[in-house]
RNA sequence: GGGGGUGUCGCAUAGUGGCUAUUGCAUCAGACUGUAAAUCUGCCACCGUAAGGUAUCGUUGGUUCGAGUCCAUCCACCCCCA
């Protein structure tokens, strides 16, 4: 695996690069549609390649691991081969449901002991145990165990959590040395920056993981609820310290334009459940601004969903027609509305990788940060 | 014509004579950031941006300190018998 840097933005700090996989090249900055549960929800394969043209997608250990669960997955040969899709996959470690489940995990040096949102069992999640889940999966990439700090956070928490995290990722890295790769393509493993919003943290934290000399660098612990200022600032901050030739994931972000503004601070990947969960609950992304599709106001506009979409859901159906399908729970409307919003992310990268090419990607950037903030 | 039954928000429902009439659906809005999410929250009689104010259990009376609840009356609907 490797990483090729074609150009930095002069004006901002957006950068356009390759990543070259086993499963397939991922031409930087990327959106990464994310697929919890082995899918990406409501969404087939073939639209998610031929429509939305997602490169790559996300899959979640600790969901993978509850259900169906790695003796299965191996028996399938990997997701790739259990999902069907055949270009690069990303799995997240089950960092990020430290955070989420936290109400009923308990954290120790040695792991984390979480309680099954599905049954309620009990199953203990070290940073050995959640490399090998991954190879048992076999994702292109895979992430290091992290705590996901929460928002607000204490700086005496935050400064031993990070600790804790920089200590679990070398054993992650030990777990990944010890191991072999299952299925006969390379796995990289990219280690994640913590340190809540604090800078002093997050530049040790940033540091450190320099160190390791990863295929690629994560950013992890942003977009819990922090203010969006705080966000960007800790993302400038760690990307000024992080390699400039290896590709730099922003973990959970995020908005149209938190991506386009993270983008330019130097942000090669992003992934966030945001398309597809809003969609599925009727808020659509355009470049003119958001549709909340259960509003009344939708009721009789027969006009097409997204007139300057680029996907064929956006030309075929209307605006009323989505409406209706969404206000009737038709399963339908939760899968037009997913494939829209992820074909205006992934136009969205296409477009800021092409304006980063050819030099144009500052005056875009604002004149569409300007649009899509509004409410339509 | 005779007998029996039922009327509570748009619909459906709960409601021993005792605080502010319950819940669901629908409606109308809002939220959602490495997915415990086809979920959650608010509104949901009227006036008001709001704080708040005023009502209300088919109708009109009555009993009672107090009535959605008890009594009478009329109205509407349902069932049975002719």
């Amino acid at each position: 695996m490797h990483f090729d840097l074609h150009k930095t933005d002069i004006r901002t700090k957006a950068r356009a690069g390759s990543i070259h996989t086993d499963h397939g090249i991922i031409e930087t900055p990327i959106f990464m549609p994310v697929g919890t549960a082995g899918t990406v929800k409501a969404v087939h394969q073939h639209e998610l390649r031929d429509d939305i043209k997602a490169q790559i997608i996300l899959g979640n250990t600790y969901h993978l691991y509850l259900r169906p669960g790695t003796d299965v997955l191996e028996k399938a040969g990997g997701l790739h081969k259990f999902n069907g899709w055949e270009r690069p996959i990303l799995t997240d470690s089950g960092g990020y449901q430290v955070y989420s489940l936290s109400s009923s995990n308990k954290i120790t040096e040695e792991g984390v002991k979480f309680q099954s949102h599905l049954d309620g069992s009990y199953h203990f999640f070290t940073p050995e145990k959640a490399i090998d889940i991954q190879r048992s999966i076999g994702g292109d990439i895979i992430m290091a165990f992290d705590e996901c700090t929460p928002y607000p956070c204490d700086y005496a928490y935050a400064k031993r959590s990070m600790h804790m995290t920089h200590r679990w990722l070398n054993r992650c890295f030990e777990q990944m040395n010890r191991t072999e790769p299952k299925y006969g393509y390379e796995q990289a493993l990219f280690p994640i920056v913590q340190g809540s919003t604090y800078k002093d943290l997050r530049t040790e934290a940033a540091h450190t993981i320099a160190e390791h000399n990863a295929f690629g660098n994560a950013i992890g612990g942003l977009s819990v609820g922090e203010p969006a200022e705080d966000m960007y600032e800790m993302t400038d901050l760690v990307c000024s310290i992080l390699p400039t030739d290896k590709p730099r994931y922003l973990m959970g972000v995020g908005t149209p334009i938190n991506i386009l503004e993270s983008i330019a601070l130097g942000v090669d990947m992003l992934d966030c459940v945001m398309p597809t969960r809003n969609a599925r609950h009727g808020l659509l992304f355009t470049s003119e601004g958001t549709m909340n599709m259960k509003n009344e106001k939708w009721a009789n506009d027969f006009s097409p969903l997204d007139p300057n979409g680029t996907s064929y859901v956006d030309k075929v159906y209307s605006k009323a027609y989505v409406r209706h399908l969404i206000k009737a729970k038709e399963y339908l409307g939760m899968q037009i509305a997913s494939i829209h919003n992820l074909a205006f992310y992934l136009e969205l990268v296409r477009e800021a990788r092409k304006r980063i090419l050819d030099g144009t990607f500052a005056e875009w950037k604002d004149v569409m940060v300007q649009k899509m903030g509004r409410r339509l």
